[in-house]
DNA sequence: CTGAAAGCGCTTACAG
DNA sequence: CTGAAAGCGCTTACAG
């Protein structure tokens, strides 16, 4: 391993000149900047991160809170899988490294242990456990946050314009002649906003348009899994089998109800149409006609980047970004 | 910040006492180890690793290569996705946290560079980038690796039959009556097993039967993406309108292949039968009817975990470990 | 069993 | 513009 010793040995300066040489700070000859540049690459210079991090507090790593217990999916998400691709890239341009914050350190090691421990500067919250309430406490920790999807006091959220997504989905349905309309939603946290605004967005626009929501075509399934929304549509078509359309709150739950409706004989959009969320990717060619919504992971992403790195900077962010959906119309609504 | 010095201050040891009692090595008074280790619960004393790794040359970091360029998809892509996350269980729980290897730093940083820049300990390579030529360096770079699914020189890889798979693929076509089979291929590359081992399998196991599969049999997709297996099928299709059977190498191509078959009205098992591999989880009730075979990823994600540790410790790991797939028999090959 | 000294590789004031 | 000194928080021999 090559040192700064190393370069101040080879080119006769002392170890804070190579030091201000490397970093480009401070006033210095540009003819011994050059020498000491050279020498270093000559060397195969790296500099040592923990030595660096040790002397100027700065670790230049920012931690990510990704679960992936029970519902929670980890890395195998397919909204925040995407998101992370391009929020690694943000962020490694700008210097930093991604440090997966983690409770499985020895007897538990909390959230901000595991902060102090690795110096993160900065932190992404992407998906995480249900009601911990570490994660409440995360705004008064001291360490900078952001947060992708999830509201948390007194931190920034970057989030899709759900509420906008849910007037969309209901105006789509009633235009085309449909009045009695399901709603096959997911668990209902205050602080997830995603089920919520769904619901509230199109509750809000069906009244728009002259209709009342009744509750009985509200059916919540216990999980976001295609199983859940295998059951959650048994349910529902169950109870009101006069349902002509069903808006899902996410894909996943979509392609659980699409089984369903498939066992049952029952044809997408002849006989019940249906408008889902997420455009999951994978499943695309799989289930082609499904109509939905697609988040915008890669501006999700780059502006969560954008407002971590301005809190860390001292600059005062908004408390929520929102990001806009797109309306992607295939062919699972019927005009009836 | 809480040190090991406010803990001497607080106990009246020293510092290297401190040290001794809170790392458990080295002799010492079980007296003055409770009194040090109560000291430091109630102090909230959380050590720090940029100072631990400096003077004991020891990050505690494995370096992830996993790329998210065209094809590779990163954090998205369905199996490394699975794999990362048990993956980083196992390792957490060995006391270790993941740091993503990038080429992003400054004039693009090479794998090493970031390597020594963080004392990286180990690296697991999960989704390098097609003929990167520094991958192939990283057997004899001194730091210990692990790959899954790429073959590296001098690097123990864990990979699932393949080649097996091919066999029972191939078996069950014969089997059901069969006699036409295609092979929907993707891009081989001599470091990759993938492709090359199933198509080995499944041409020797069709020898077996006492077939000879043809090349006109064979297309390969250009790339491992839905789009890719959609304009694969369409012209192995048209080419042999003949076939009865394709062995479809991954999913993603036979889920775009499926759409192709769709859009020409070809039912699927009745008009054309289909296998698969990989058990896409999400898209799996989108598309319920596949026959595919399921890579074991908790398996692969352990025994990579598990031979890594074992390299880093010293101890020899076999080149090659197999992991075997399971062979999920749905209902996509019809009996003729 | 415990501690004084030195070192890990780098940077930050402060002199000159 | 350049360097000597001290420090970041921890650990490693080595004494005692």
């Amino acid at each position: 391993m090559v040192t700064i010793y190393d370069l101040a040995k080879a080119t006769g300066f002392s170890a804070p000149t190579i030091s201000k040489a490397l970093n480009g700070n401070g006033k210095l000859n540009p003819k011994t900047r050059e020498k000491i540049l050279n020498a270093a690459k000559e060397a195969g210079y790296t500099p040592n991160m923990a030595a660096k991090s040790l002397s100027t507090k700065h670790s230049k790593l920012i931690g990510v809170i990704l679960e992936d217990v029970a519902m929670l999916r980890g890395f195998e998400h397919p909204l925040f899988g995407g998101l992370l691709n391009r929020f690694r890239h943000e962020i490694e341009m700008a210097g930093f490294d991604l440090l997966f914050l983690s409770k499985n350190f020895n007897d538990g090691m909390s959230y901000i242990d595991h902060c102090k421990y690795r110096d993160v500067e900065g932190i992404i919250v992407v998906n995480p456990i249900d009601d911990d309430p570490e994660i409440q406490t995360l705004g008064s920790c001291g360490i900078p946050c952001v947060s992708t999807n999830e509201f948390i006091p007194g931190i920034c959220t970057v989030v899709s314009e759900n509420e906008e997504a849910g007037h969309i989905a209901a105006r789509k349905f009633f235009e085309c002649g449909h009045r009695k309309i399901g709603f096959l939603g997911a668990p209902m946290r205050e602080n997830s906003p995603a089920a919520i605004e769904r619901l509230r967005g199109f509750r809000d626009e069906l009244k728009l348009c002259g209709m009342e929501f009744e509750d009985k075509y509200l059916e919540i399934c216990d999980a976001w899994f295609d199983k859940s929304g295998y059951e959650g549509m048994k349910r529902l078509y169950e109870r009101c089998p006069d349902i002509t359309g069903v808006f899902v709150v996410c894909d996943s739950l979509a392609f659980g109800a699409m089984k369903y409706l498939a066992e049952m004989g029952l044809k997408i959009p002849e006989q019940i149409s249906l408008i889902g969320f997420d455009d999951d990717t994978t499943a695309v060619s799989a289930a082609p006609i499904l109509t939905t919504f697609r988040q915008d992971r890669d501006r999700i992403a780059s502006l969560s980047a954008e407002m971590l790195l301005q809190v860390m900077a001292g600059i005062p962010v908004p408390h929520i970004v929102r990001v806009p959906t797109q309306f992607i119309d295939r062919s699972s609504v019927k005009i009836i």
